[in-house]
DNA sequence: TGATGGTTGATCGTCAGCAATCGCGAGGGG
DNA sequence: CCCCTCGCGATTGCTGACGATCAACCATCA
């Protein structure tokens, strides 16, 4: 009998496919942030009961692109300057120890891995395919996050990067230094594989910091009307 | 006419106040590790409809403490090495950003609040009220978080914490050495209120990997019958 | 103008019920 | 005796409908 993969394994909860519908459209930037999110209507739209919509909201709002105003609305988070400054220095603290468990547990196999991606990124960047670049940029960073071998950390970090995400598409940030960000890159892939931990670690660290101040610059040129927390 | 206070600054959301119930029992060791939890039974109990205790049975789950067998069973965590491992290294790495960002930020009167608080926890040991000892150290940290005025890192703290109770209470795993616990609490805070955030971070983690490395002894000595992830 | 009260529409919580799935033991065959 | 299969009971997953509660809007009236 040939091998087969089972058929149920990626046989998800109805709630959790909710979630992923929702999310996907949020990340793709199709609802607006501040967006109201009616349960009637979107359990109409993804044919599900309300009560799946609620279960799949509040499992977004755990991740942080949806705010419950009890009682009242649910609506897609907004985007602050100040989440930014949260996101890029929570990113940069798990982001440090990923990348020294990784500098201390990879093998060779994940160092392969590891360069491919960078071999990846490099010619994404000198073909000038600036869309593909940060899809790479964020699987280069998930994998370090793999390697570290790290549930609870891998989860978090996760999460993190979506709002990042997310944060990008609405507020139209977007690196601009692509030569730095291939070095940074390199560097820090080569102190993870020549098993360079304390190295690996502020590598990581000083590269969000170098994003967290471009996005300060960014914010002081495009300032919005966003209120503060 | 006397002031009158807010009715519904306590009035929470049914399924958290759920929530707050099962957590309580799960945290004080009422219901062992691995034990199972019955929908049915809970929404008895609790005197809430089964829906309520499925949507406190995911916060639960998101939190960390309880897990969902898809069509099978809920279920209280179970504790392993490997996951008082994973609690330690991200704790360290929450409580470094934490404690670099309290010695930047902080003002006199929280500058106040620690020295208080070091001084209790002084006290408590002077006293050997060990049972005291351990919540004034969760007070502290949280503290400190707070001072950092970082919402989000609040928050993943506060869910590593509470399953760092969760795990002290059902591995039987305790601090031994109150002397050196003091001094490296003292330091820490004697680097927070002086400004230093390098030291600040340095100590924070140096005070979790000291932990996890009498964890370690622990789980040597007291080894147990557990599932490897 | 500004306070009052009613209307509307949304969320919150409950309930009964059915479908889907799993665990486990009985039963049968080797 | 062991192993496999089948079926039953128990439990979870999901639904639709309902009443209660709450916020926002609007008309009314002093």
């Amino acid at each position: 009998m040939a091998k087969l993969t089972s058929l149920k394994s990626e046989k998800r909860l109805l709630d959790r496919q909710a979630a992923d519908g929702i999310r996907t459209h949020i990340l793709e930037g199709i609802l607006p942030a501040g967006g109201r999110l009616l349960e009637t209507q979107l359990s109409e739209e993804l044919e599900v009961s309300r009560g799946t919509v609620r279960a799949a909201l509040a499992q977004l709002a755990r991740e942080g692109l949806v705010q419950q105003v009890a009682f009242t609305r649910w609506q897609v988070s907004e985007t602050s300057p100040r989440d930014a400054w949260e996101l890029y220095t929570l990113r940069a603290a798990l982001e440090g120890l990923a990348a020294r468990l990784a500098a201390e547990n990879g093998v060779a196999a994940d160092h392969k891995r590891l360069k491919s991606t960078v071999a990846e990124l490099t010619r994404a960047v000198k073909d000038k395919r600036f869309g593909d670049v940060t899809d790479i940029d964020f699987r280069l960073h998930q994998e370090i996050v793999e390697i570290a071998k790290h549930r609870r950390l891998a989860e978090q970090h996760g999460y993190i990067m979506q709002q990042v995400r997310f944060h990008m598409v609405h507020s139209g940030f977007f690196p601009k230094d692509y030569a730095a960000l291939v070095d940074e890159h390199a560097a820090l892939i080569g102190a993870v594989i020549e098993r360079q931990p304390d190295l690996a670690e502020a590598l990581a660290k000083s590269h969000n910091e170098a994003e967290v101040k471009l996005l300060a610059a960014h914010t002081e040129e495009n300032p919005r009307a966003e209120t503060a927390s």
